[in-house]
DNA sequence: CGGAATCTTGAACGATTTCAACGGTAGTGG
DNA sequence: CCACTACCGTTGAAATCGTTCAAGATTCCG
């Protein structure tokens, strides 16, 4: 299924076995492993290819593997009960992608993931990934902190669109990429996501979330070139924030 | 610090030790546990008494203990870095509290709890929580998948609070309280918090939600009596949800 | 049972969505 | 390498939805 691919001149050079290697050792709860089990890990892994716009899998379809970002981008999308999609976030290079089936008790992806370009990631059996643990308890540690972790930005999360204004709701997802030791001069915060689905995650229209960075741009608070928006005034900012109990 | 309250009437009844002890015994991950471990887990717990609107304990306060809800109701509430509230859930009697935190790496709490009216709940100390996850797998199993729930139901949040407009909120939250077989018939809606935290939770005014409910109550779609509201037309129901992709 | 808090309803305002059209950008193929 | 095309992002104007403010009815808790 996962086989690997022809050498093309793009995916050759991402592809190396010492390149992966880094790739692994860069996931905090599979960075702890030795280099016997490591060698071991990579040896049942596999590359697989993704166009634009191509799902990677299915929410509650069985969870086979977990992967990791080798380059592209990556979107998870819960789909509601009712058939409604919610963006939960993204993934880049180094990232992880279905690896909170490990704790779900039949083993099911919890959402879904789409590749919003091209986009290569490295595919480990979930077995494999439960095996590692079971043995390694130093591993079994880290993943739980990455699920608190998880748990925490999703909550973040809900207090971010529980806000009843759209300027709010950007305004709390601004602040919450800003480098937590805040300095007073320039931040930049890199715009990751197209804005398309960046609209979506804060639950405003494309169109709303061009007027207000567009509003906060005139007021001297921000600039913004391409992908890289820089907060010129963090405390001005804050001030666009609504209070309520 | 927990001491044993003084004997009043109404909650004596309450306190017997052989009703703490069914208690524990329905919160899935410790009912598990073998009658000895039982007892001496019993042997270091307490009971709190909460004032309406008085905190149990606050985010990222380092968590010393769990609790189980014996009876009154307790809102949980995320603070966002900036300061913002959200209304995650309410805990009824046989919930627990602060469990979350055994998997946090300092072991803090993820969100504050807040009595909505006189409240007791019973508390254990954190230290003894996680000693029975290490020493008794089958609780650590349930544990997980207790972890897993508490993940996917975030995510539904999210999905639910992304929607545009507030009836599709509305509509998502009563189709998702539904019982999962869906019978064709009259189904049965406990409305389990005052309808102004539901109305938090859903991002939107009380005044919005009175408004939408007297609406699906006219169409005749729901009725509502005090805290029980039945859906008379599932059907019905959902054609308010949007469409979006 | 009494007081306080919640819930309901009305009207006006404000914010966000919608629809539509335009400029720009990136990726594709010649 | 450049042109072409499709998609994304931006901006404008009108309509809609939700909020706000205020007052009354009801419910719930102690």
């Amino acid at each position: 299924m996962d086989t690997v691919p022809a050498p093309s001149s793009s995916t050759e050079l991402l592809l190396r076995p010492r390149q992966l290697r880094e790739l692994v050792r860069g996931v905090p709860w599979l960075g702890g492993l030795d280099d016997e089990a490591l060698e071991v890990l990579l040896k049942d892994t596999g590359v697989r290819t993704l166009a634009s716009r191509e799902w990677l899998f299915r929410q509650d379809a069985p969870a086979r593997r977990v992967y990791i970002v080798i380059n592209g981008l990556v979107r998870l999308v819960r789909s509601g009960r009712d058939g409604r999609l919610a963006t939960i976030r993204c993934v880049e290079r180094g990232g992880t992608l279905g690896e909170l089936s490990m704790v779900s008790g039949p083993g099911s992806y919890l959402y879904c993931a789409e590749a919003l370009r091209r986009t290569q990631v490295l595919a480990i059996p979930a077995a494999r990934c439960r095996e590692i643990l079971d043995r390694h308890p130093e591993c079994r540690a880290e993943f739980m902190s990455r699920l608190a972790l998880e748990l925490t930005e999703r909550l973040e999360d809900l207090a971010l669109l529980t806000q009843a204004d759209a300027m709010s709701r950007l305004v709390s997802y601004l602040l919450r990429q800003l480098p937590v030791g805040h300095h007073r001069g320039q931040q930049v915060v890199r715009l990751t996501i197209p804005k398309r689905w960046l609209a979506a995650q804060l639950a405003m229209t494309p169109e709303t979330l061009s007027r207000l960075l567009a509003r906060l741009r005139e007021e001297g608070i921000i600039t913004i070139d391409r992908q890289r928006l820089v907060v010129l005034d963090e405390h001005a900012l804050r001030d666009f924030l609504l209070d309520d109990d």
